[in-house]
DNA sequence: ATGATATTTGCATATTTCGCAAAAGAAGGC
DNA sequence: GCCTTCTTTTGCGAAATATGCAAATATCAT
């Protein structure tokens, strides 16, 4: 049995009292009405209902079945509208996947206004800095720092990702301000070690790019390490603005070489949401991906100058394979 | 949505995990399950499934929906199954109707026997002697005794109607046994008034047909209270084999002009089971029906000499209007 | 990288479904 | 009793829908 169609002329049948009168409910021809009523019975394998041209009557076999199915109808049009119903705003459970540090500081204080916004969102926040499978792992939408991989995810674009150069106040007085690049050289640089690689600083300025060799006496793979130390006063650190811009901002630290530009160019490596391309994007995914997108703003919060790069836009990652 | 095959290859991609498996199991394109499956989306308007080419995750909503719905196919196959299995044996309710003296004497003595046979089946046995509508009533089977009006319904024939001329024995020790049917004219005749007229008898003999104009003491539009006042002895009446065949093979009743038959020729009154002509006749009412016809048999165990007229057989009534 | 396999879409083809008209039957009114 | 009206059903051509194949694209394992 595939026709639900004709289940639902049968119940309509038997609540009307005739085949004529479902036709002329539902604008349908009456010989389609007792076409799927005739096709139903030879599915089931028994006589649903005795007609005769002027009354129609139940048999037993239609009592049962009508009894049975009229309830199963019931329900069946009740899950189409709790799904239509979770589609119609923004409501229900949204995984949220993010790297830790960013997460820490730009999603989870961000949660608070989206949730008075939206009361029957529940979100899930998992923050993790392996990369994650956003099937795999069951999240709607994953927020990335940096390069995006070649997939088959929509990415929003949420905020450029720009690298300022950054030491504390006390270093800086101890051990001068750069003002080239080439002054770096004469700097403890606290580096981060992206891929046990590539120790350079492409910084580009005014005079042209310029690749300053950084080196000194703190290599280490963790972001946050790099910028515990640099608040402690070790040396000058690149560091992400969402990481240290508030910090410049109040004074805890200071942004050297500020005419210059970490890694621009090409490889725009900025803030984004991804999340699936379906058909039928869901509407709290909608809603939270352009809450992100208005709350970080085109230059947001922790920037304190006008945000490089392009304006928050939705795109499609290129292939960088 | 109307489209239960949509749900049901939903299901079976969320059991099987891949669009192409269920393609592989069900005998079909992969394209058309991919398909089905985006127009339940469209219909329900949401992503059920996120999809890339190589794994398939359900959504929240495809969760949600996945969750009822199995819930409810299984439910739906279920009816049809408990349809199905009311007619893979007779079982459940069966609705005869049937007129009162016959009923009494032959029917119900039968339904011990049926019941028996076929245990998983009840009897509701109405016994009446008003015209019914078998779909008013909600019958399945009637048993009519005598002529058929003309009807849309099926009837089987189960035994002959023969009538025959009979009286008390003590009656004929006193008045006489009439040898021809003009000897009826001096005898008491018992008339069951039909419909308030017809009170002439036809009786077929050797020497052709004779009409006797019976008149009595009695009239009766009662057939028992006829059978009653013969069995007292008051005189000659015309009455049903079914109805005296076994007090005469038991001497209680005598015979007369066993020679002649009453009302023989082209009006066949017999009597009949009838039902509805549905496309799929129930395996109860087609049982019930072969059982009496098998139970009657070509000659009634009430008929002591081989029955008139033709074997029980499946027939339409002939318009009789 | 390459091969194998996955989903999706365009397109031509089958299959189903639909509505109309006509036939047959049933109920009510004259 | 006859006629009108309204019913169910069936045949048939037309419209709608579903299907399969091939191609495009995407993903994973080797």
């Amino acid at each position: 049995m595939n026709s639900l169609n004709a289940i639902r002329l049968f119940t309509a049948a038997v609540d009307a009292g005739s085949f004529s009168e479902v036709g002329r409910r539902l604008g349908m021809a009456p010989s389609s009405v007792s076409r799927q009523v005739a096709a139903l019975e030879d599915s089931v394998g028994a006589q649903l209902i005795h007609r005769t041209t002027r009354k129609l009557g139940l048999t037993e076999a239609g009592r049962l079945y009508f009894e049975r199915v009229s309830r199963i109808l019931a329900e069946l049009d009740e899950a189409s509208a709790a799904v239509s119903h979770l589609e119609q705003s923004p409501r229900g459970a949204l995984h949220v996947n993010g790297p830790t540090a960013f997460g820490v500081r730009h999603i989870a204080p961000a949660l608070p206004d989206f949730l008075a916004r939206y009361p029957e969102v529940r979100i899930e926040l998992t923050l993790t800095d392996n990369f994650v499978d956003l099937l795999e792992v069951g999240a709607d939408v994953v927020v990335r720092v940096g390069e995006l991989e070649d997939s088959s995810l929509i990415a929003r674009r949420l905020a450029p990702n720009r690298r300022i150069l950054c030491a504390s106040p006390g270093y800086l007085a101890r051990a001068g301000t750069p003002e080239r690049p080439e002054d770096l050289a004469a700097h403890n640089c606290l580096v981060y070690t992206r891929h046990h690689g590539n120790v350079n600083w492409n910084l580009g300025g005014p005079d042209g790019m310029a690749e300053v060799r950084a080196g000194g006496n703190l290599r280490t793979n963790n972001t946050e390490a790099v910028h515990a130390a640099a608040l402690g006063g070790l040396g000058i650190a690149l560091l992400p603005s969402w990481l240290v811009g508030q910090e410049v901002q109040a004074g805890r630290l200071a942004a050297v070489l500020s005419g210059y530009r970490a890694s621009p160019g090409a490889l725009d490596t900025g803030i984004h949401a991804l999340y699936p391309a379906n058909r039928h994007l869901s509407t709290k995914v909608r809603a939270f991906v352009d809450f992100l997108v208005a709350r970080y703003g085109p230059r947001p919060y922790w920037e304190d100058s006008p945000a490089a790069g392009a304006p928050p836009g939705r795109e499609r990652p290129s292939n960088m394979s």
